[in-house]
DNA sequence: ACTTTTGTTAACCATTTGGTTAAACCATGA
DNA sequence: TCATGGTTTAACCAAATGGTTAACAAAAGT
């Protein structure tokens, strides 16, 4: 019985990182989860006694995926220009298969900073660098100019993720523009983005 | 009762901008904005007739005060270069002032593509210039080097509003890191997005 | 004054929705 | 085989919520 069990429960997390992932908490319904799972909504109370405890487990396990993903910069045998570059393609490559993750995240941080906060809190913990910690680090050695990190890391964050985040916009005005999104286009904007991370962390003559 | 008449609709209008700005279309209750309106909750539906036609109403407000306020690039007595760094700066300001206006747009946009497509279709045909032709035209007189101007685009929109739109994320990761958020940050922000422009706008030697 | 129109409210209604219950199902071990 | 305990379901419930109604209040028109 706990082959089933094991399945079942895989099958609800995954249906309902779906549903939540396109409708947010408050939108999802659990008729709606229980539809994608094929079972029945008393199941679902059964494996996950509310739909809060549901979507924590999605919300978290989101987190965890993400910031495993993200732990290159951790990577001391790798110079910090390179982790950097590398944590910009994981990051968009990331958001390249869950593309709604950025605006899922958002939207329930905003609803509720404190849960996230406790999340973050824990996942954090078995890590060594974030890479505003890294960029400290690299500013004192030498090994990157000096700037503020935490500008850095916004400028290169919305780089990264608003493209995704917007992409309904975006989408609207290349269409009214006649533009086709493409592969290219892809590629371009990833190319852009490494751009700025060498223009920031290059040491560039005046 | 004329006086009346506008009197309570535009507190209702206003109201229901702070509710839905906060809680989104489906978020919001119409028993919230009724209380924020300081009235019964059946006179929204006197004035409104239902829910939807209350937020299209402050949804297409939101937009047209936006396009009003960018539409800086219309104005062909500013170099192409001056245009954009302005453009930015209105942004960032207009951002300042509503705070949740992007994500309110992106949260509905990505919920209701066509109702944002007519809006925008409407609001657009006044205007001579967007962004994306402006710059088309800098690349083909030569006031500007030759760059993709979606890419661009993306790259400055995601500079600009980024930043608000994750504000929840980033105040944790300061918060994390025992920084505060300040108005030089603010400052330093801005004049990274200006240091971006100028480094992409101006010929610069290879 | 009184009638009509506009503005406002309390009470109500139908539907949706998260959650519960009690019974049925089914694999397993005694 | 049948008792046991985890799994699944149909039916149900209470609260929330968008929307309606009918009556009342207040101006405006006559």
């Amino acid at each position: 019985m706990k082959l089933k069990d094991q399945n079942t429960e895989s099958i609800i997390l995954e249906s309902a990182r779906l549903i939540f992932m396109d409708k947010g908490l408050y939108g999802a319904r659990m008729q709606d989860i229980a539809n994608q799972a094929g079972i029945n909504k008393a199941l679902l109370h059964y494996y996950f006694r509310n739909k809060e405890r549901l979507f924590d487990e999605v919300f978290g396990g989101a987190l965890s995926k993400y910031f495993q993903k993200m732990d290159i910069i951790s990577d001391e045998s790798i110079p910090i220009l390179e982790r950097v570059l590398t944590y910009s393609e994981r990051f968009v490559g990331f958001l390249s298969e869950y593309p709604q993750m950025s605006i899922f995240l958002i939207k329930e941080i905003s609803s509720n900073q404190a849960l996230f906060h406790i999340k973050v809190q824990g996942i954090k913990k078995n890590k060594k660098y974030s890479l505003l910690s890294l960029m400290s680090q690299g500013i004192e050695t030498g090994e990157i100019p000096t700037l503020d990190p935490v500008i850095f890391l916004i400028n290169l964050h919305s780089l990264c993720a608003y493209p995704f985040v917007a992409a309904p916009i975006f989408n609207a005005i290349c269409q009214n523009s006649g533009i086709q999104w493409s592969d290219e286009k892809h590629q371009k904007l990833l190319y852009s983005i490494h751009e700025f991370i060498r223009f920031k962390l290059s040491k560039h003559p005046l």
